[in-house]
DNA sequence: AACAGTCTCAACCGCCTCGAG
DNA sequence: TCTCGAGGCGGTTGAGACTGT
């Protein structure tokens, strides 16, 4: 019942395509368009498969690709979409132009898996790996702005204290706040060379995080009108974390029911760091996305697998707030009303908030 | 220098989806 | 409704590069 594969046939070579292969390839495309993969190996004069043809061109010829190191606004993207959809790769590769499903799954593999591992989490499941989570971990853990989240393989696992109620698992935050971290060795001395993992842990801001911190910033504004307002216990009884009031202080418990403050394990200092935003100085988005996610848990039926920010970016919600896109530098763009829209939505809905006049209130 | 082990990623394989007939 | 085939997708492979001894 199996299909007959469609590269049989005698003479058809396999393995690595030649320069001369491609300049073929490319000559073809160029001038008849892409289509019709079976009848572009003879019409190029190319002793490949159609399929193998089409391969080539998707994942490497195409002039539009993107080729190189991921920044760090690329891996967010990954690693939430990943959490929300898992092995997804074409659906993630929607949400970052230029880049190839197949490029994607490599650098999950071979980069991003390992770095989930090394800090504990399961990268399959996203959750703190049974060997490394301490039960007894609860708030404030001390952070180091700029490092707590970032993907930084070099980091022990114990390193992050996690809180159990953390969201399932960290996010790197360094890209909207203009860190620029020197790697070193363990003398002290800086890394050279051309290693794709160090180059990564080079922060920079791009026009993707100024972009999402403006709306990061606007759903601040949010926060800082919603927290003048006593939200009872009981009022987010799904989706946050699961704490007895007892446990903490009421006052810190109230920062924490906050839906628009960080997670547990997002402590008080980050939070007001936030509040005098900067918007060039930057935020990270993906506490956001994070936020976001629990929403998305607080007010649907969602599997174990869904807890922080990736519903946003996936399809359904993200035709919402439009796909990201790409810019003439080719730089990732979003929808800049989309997404503030897409918040103000969710803060009425989650606090039963007159929906008009809190926009009047934040615009 | 030689070798072994590890890593990276382009390419392949086989199954799935969907539209045309 | 069924069949077929093109294109899409995700898992896997293996050649070459890199690193350590």
């Amino acid at each position: 019942m199996s299909r007959k594969p469609c590269c049989v046939g005698e003479g058809l070579k396999k393995g690595a395509w030649t320069t001369e292969e491609d300049k073929k390839l490319i000559s073809y495309i160029h001038e008849h368009g892409e289509g019709g993969w079976r009848d572009i190996p003879q019409k190029a004069g190319l002793k490949r498969c159609g399929k193998s043809c089409r391969l080539r061109w998707t994942n490497y010829l195409k002039p539009e690709i993107k080729r190189g190191e991921f920044s760090s606004e690329e891996e967010q993207i990954i690693i939430m979409l990943h959490a929300a959809r898992g092995n997804k790769w074409s659906v993630i590769a929607r949400h970052l132009p230029r880049r190839t499903d197949n490029e994607i799954k490599n650098y999950w593999n071979t980069h991003l898996k390992k770095r989930l591992i090394d800090q504990g989490i399961d990268p399959v499941t996203h959750k703190p790996l049974a060997s490394n989570t301490n039960p007894t971990v609860t708030t404030t853990a001390t952070t180091q702005p700029g490092s707590l989240h970032s993907l930084d393989a070099s980091s022990p696992d114990d390193q992050y204290p996690r809180s159990t109620s953390m969201p399932s698992m960290s996010l790197p935050i360094s890209s909207g706040l203009n860190t620029v971290s020197e790697i070193t060795t363990n003398d002290g001395t800086p890394v050279k060379g051309d290693s794709l993992s160090c180059k990564k842990s080079i922060k920079k801001s791009s026009s993707t995080s100024r972009l999402l911190n403006k709306v990061a910033a606007k759903a601040t504004s949010i926060k800082d009108i919603l927290s003048a307002t006593t939200i009872p216990y009981g009022s987010f009884s799904n989706g946050f974390p699961e704490q007895s009031p007892n446990e903490e202080d009421s006052s810190k418990a109230l920062v924490d029911l906050d839906p628009f403050s960080q997670s547990l394990l997002y402590t008080e200092h980050e939070i007001h760091a936030t509040s005098d935003l900067d918007m060039d100085q930057g935020y990270d988005f993906s506490y956001f996305l994070e936020k976001i996610g629990r929403d998305d848990h607080h007010n649907e039926e969602h599997d174990t697998n869904v807890e922080y920010g990736h519903d946003l970016l996936m399809s359904d919600v993200s035709q919402e707030v439009s796909s990201t896109s790409v810019d003439d530098q080719g730089n990732m763009i979003g929808n800049f009303e989309g997404w503030s829209s897409y918040l103000l939505d969710h803060a009425g809905y989650m606090y039963d908030t007159d929906y008009d006049l809190l926009e009047k209130q934040i615009i």
